[in-house]
DNA sequence: CTAGGGTTAG
């Protein structure tokens, strides 16, 4: 029924006076004869889109006592809850004049809540229907579980859980899954993982709900690893567009560019290369693991770029150092027609900051609010103080966080302190610091940096001072490690890495490497270390940083010339950056860092960033 | 006895 036709029902509706069938006559006279009355009202209200019609509908369902039809009351449930009409208050209300709703009524408002804004709510009626003894069917659970997850309750989950396994529903697969996925984001990866071997029956979407908590709680290894798992002779289980999509997220992370490639090669083998998802995803990709030709090459083969698209390959050249070339796709997606949005911001001032391009950075801001009503976020904010503190206007980057109109988080301060670092700013390090403490987000890796800032300037009672804080506080660093992928296969490094297979030529290699950068006039540069310790002693301390040792892995496991990439969690410090530089000329390979946040290019004892860093 | 459930882009 178009909408004009119901807007014609719904006038005669209510000027109707004739009830005694309890259907008004309009209902009979434009319907064909095979319809029962009842099925008519159902087609109207199935077919209303605007809310005054809605309040037409609601008072005939009054008028004509057919709120205690079951069916009615359902359908106009769904109506107001799931349609674009939504108003979960208004079904709420209706719900509760109904005396004795049935259980397809209450799952009908537990779905409804579950995707409302107040998934809480959800669980409250829940808890009402076990209390008027209805059993919660899988359904039932399902959404209260959906509802758990919006608002990441573990609790709720585990009573519902508990409730599921006393009424029989545990082999119910497409409920498992849906717990599965509420254990992986509660970060209760050990769960999920056991529900999964306990399914009787496992479908790709509960591999992927799998490959999704490995991901998602820093098992980037073993997600990758699933892929090959899932589909072995024992699984047999075929990997579908989501698993591509999440595989592609895990090599991002994991700078594993050989396995992305072999992704990418199932994707075209099964013909997704149309979905402009995964190739969005390859995108991103191929930009992360340094990769920009391919990247490119997807970009240019797509045939509907949408913002994603663009926004993916700008941040992907920002990312990788073409700033201008970032900031030129930004006017060209504007002459294609395509509108930004924050994320595309998020990229182009990404690339502000990665060229050192400050005042242009700052009218991208201006004009982004003004001219296309993007409002500033978090990271909008933290990309100008990136680039205000590496220009070494701190002060300003320090006024612009005061400034801003939302709360600053962690990592805000934390990309403050980074410049500071970058300028050896002691004093405003030291508020920096403050303003961390005070947000009781205080990690190991701020008091590291801090520590650096005295370190360089040598100020080695303050050092010590806070030194001891940590130890005190008990304060746990963040592990440095580094990864550089070898044939499809991720090798992980620490600092002092012993457990490699490998691990005794690596350090004869890295001797070999050290001696001859030396030859060449590389210093290691002990500013940042840590140890207030003897030269000869901290030159030493320094070689055994991850990322060296997965540079010298690649220089021993890579044929000459051929580029190593390796991605550290962290930021690269002073000297293994030095470290790379002198390698790049000496061993005449390009070496190609992501670090966390950005991505150094090293090419005959150079690097990208060119001083700018 | 209607219809209603899981993963997923930058």
């Amino acid at each position: 029924m178009r909408r004009a036709a119901v807007s014609r029902h719904l006038s005669s509706l209510s000027s109707s006076q004739s009830h005694h069938l309890n259907v008004p006559v309009c209902f009979t006279a434009n319907i064909s004869h095979t319809q029962t009355p009842k099925q008519s009202l159902l087609d109207l209200i199935k077919s209303c889109a605007r809310r005054s019609h809605l309040l037409q509908i609601h008072a005939h369902i009054v008028r004509t006592s057919l709120v205690l039809e079951p069916i009615i009351c359902l359908q106009f449930l769904s109506l107001v809850a799931l349609s674009p009409l939504k108003s979960i208050s208004y079904s709420s209300r209706f719900f509760d004049q109904i005396a004795k709703p049935t259980t397809f009524q209450y799952n009908t408002m537990l779905r409804a809540y579950s995707i409302s804004d107040s998934p809480e709510e959800g669980f409250s009626m829940y808890r009402d229907l076990l209390r008027r003894g209805l059993r919660a069917d899988a359904l039932a659970s399902s959404f209260v579980i959906k509802s758990c997850i919006r608002v990441s309750s573990l609790l709720g989950g585990i009573q519902v859980h508990a409730r599921i396994l006393r009424d029989g529903h545990e082999s119910d697969s497409r409920l498992l899954t849906t717990l599965m996925d509420l254990y992986s984001i509660c970060g209760k990866c050990d769960e999920a993982c056991k529900l999964f071997d306990e399914m009787p029956k496992r479908d790709v979407v509960a591999w992927n709900v799998l490959i999704s908590c490995c991901l998602h709680n820093n098992r980037t290894r073993d997600a990758v690893s699933l892929f090959d798992i899932m589909r072995s002779e024992t699984h047999r289980c075929e990997p579908d567009e989501v698993t591509c999509l999440l595989m592609l997220q895990a090599c991002s992370n994991l700078n594993a560019l050989e396995f992305g490639e072999r992704v990418h090669k199932y994707i075209e083998e099964h013909g997704y290369d149309g979905a402009s998802n995964l190739c969005n995803s390859l995108i991103a990709m191929y930009s992360r693991c340094g990769c920009l030709d391919k990247a490119y090459e997807v970009f240019k083969g797509m045939k509907d770029k949408n913002v994603v698209s663009w926004s993916a390959m700008i941040s992907g050249l920002a990312v990788n150092g073409y700033g201008r070339e970032a900031i030129e796709a930004f006017g060209e997606m504007q002459r294609m027609g395509v509108l930004p949005d924050d994320q595309t911001f998020t990229g182009v001032l990404c690339a502000c900051s990665h060229c050192g391009l400050v005042d242009e950075g700052m009218v991208f801001f201006d004009r982004m609010s003004k001219d296309f009503g993007v409002v500033p976020n978090i990271h909008h904010y933290g990309c100008l103080v990136d680039l205000l503190g590496r220009a070494g206007r701190l002060d300003q980057a320090y006024q612009l966080i005061l400034s801003m109109d939302i709360k600053p988080d962690s990592t805000i301060w934390r990309t403050l302190l980074g410049g500071c670092r970058i300028h050896g700013h002691d004093a405003l390090a030291e508020s920096v610091i403050g303003h961390l403490i005070e947000l009781k987000a205080q990690e190991a890796g701020d008091y590291v940096l801090l520590m650096n800032i005295y370190s360089s300037a040598g100020n080695w009672e303050k050092l010590t001072e806070v030194r001891k804080f940590m130890k005190e506080k008990a304060i746990q660093t963040t592990p440095g490690c580094s990864t550089i992928e070898l044939k499809g296969v991720a090798h992980e490094f620490v600092v002092d890495d012993v457990s490699h297979p490998r691990k005794d030529e690596i350090y004869k290699m890295l001797d070999e490497i050290n001696g001859q950068l030396k030859i060449a006039g590389y210093v290691a540069d002990v500013s940042s270390e840590l140890h207030n310790l003897g030269t000869e002693e901290k030159g030493h301390a320094l070689s055994y940083h991850s990322e060296k040792l997965a540079i010298a892995f690649g220089v021993l496991a890579t044929p000459p010339g051929t580029p190593i990439r390796v991605a550290k969690n962290l930021r690269i410090c002073v000297d293994c950056h030095n470290f790379a530089m002198a390698l790049s000329g000496v061993y005449n390979r390009e070496v190609i860092i992501r670090d966390r946040t950005r991505f150094h290019h090293f090419r005959e004892g150079r690097c990208s960033c060119n001083g700018y860093w």
